[in-house]
DNA sequence: CCTAATTCTTGACAAAGTCAAGAATTGGCC
DNA sequence: GGCCAATTCTTGACTTTGTCAAGAATTAGG
């Protein structure tokens, strides 16, 4: 796959700099943090990252979060009732989260490629995605 | 349909005793505010019914949507990026979304009665709900 | 190394919603 | 109709999640 030796991280800085944004050590604390931390909440990561560098300010979480995500190096998930979630995994997949107790796990798309992408009557809109949450009760709730 | 004359107000009462909860005038002015404002936010929803019986709560607007939306009297909404929607539509439907503009629009679900509820991978959850929601660009921002 | 642009820090602020205590209302029962 | 318990509403403080803005620090290109 790589050529190099430190595989994410490289990657990462190469991603960013594809993206044209800049490699700051924030940016690839923060991308190190939600890849150990799946589904992670900001707040979440905030404090992994802080473990790590010792500090980092809020914004910059939420800067480095926002900036990632609108360039497809993370993806956000924003389930209802929760804050909004972050995971490295950027293909196609959805999630499906327990009402009980709020774990959230992926699922492949159970479509395909580029399943539902096809609504019933797109309404003139050009969709770009489709995204699906299952709700349920995990084997642990039931 | 009905044999009652005050069609909607009417349903609306059976269905709140039908649910155990008690009929109020704040409760049956959320749920035709939000009958007549599909896909507004709690906010909007104050504001309407205020014109409506002069004074509410803002408290009792929350605990009427959330009352009624546990219930299956409203169904609630959260798309990513803003603030808790409501419908009084309760049937198996999925939601379109400009990123532009904001607009939502219902559309009937593409599978069919129960569709989407089938996951690749269940992951041993007991599924109760799919919920779609396909995001592009509206007519209007093309 | 120098410079411009980007990013980070700090702190105030805003939106959306919850919590809690007491007052008012609802609905069953006599 | 009146009474009582349970529910619901009001009020106001508070929490969480996130944004805005100004200045300091860092990054990256020449």
């Amino acid at each position: 796959m790589s050529k190099h030796k430190h595989h994410a991280t490289i990657d990462v800085s190469e991603a960013l700099r594809a993206a044209g944004l800049q490699v700051t050590a924030q940016r690839l604390a923060v991308h190190r943090a939600v890849t150990s931390l799946p589904h992670a909440i900001a707040d979440e990561i905030c404090v992994a990252v802080r473990e790590e560098l010792g500090v980092i300010s809020r914004q910059a979480v939420y800067d480095a979060l926002n900036a990632m995500s609108e360039h497809g190096l993370l993806r956000r998930i924003q389930p209802a009732g929760s804050a909004a979630r972050y995971e490295h995994r950027v293909d196609n997949h959805h999630h499906l989260i327990c009402r009980q107790c709020g774990t959230l796990v992926d699922v492949d798309c159970a479509v395909g490629e580029a399943p539902c992408l096809t609504a019933e009557n797109d309404h003139g809109y050009r969709i770009d995605e489709a995204e699906v949450i299952y709700w349920g009760t995990c084997p642990g709730c039931q």
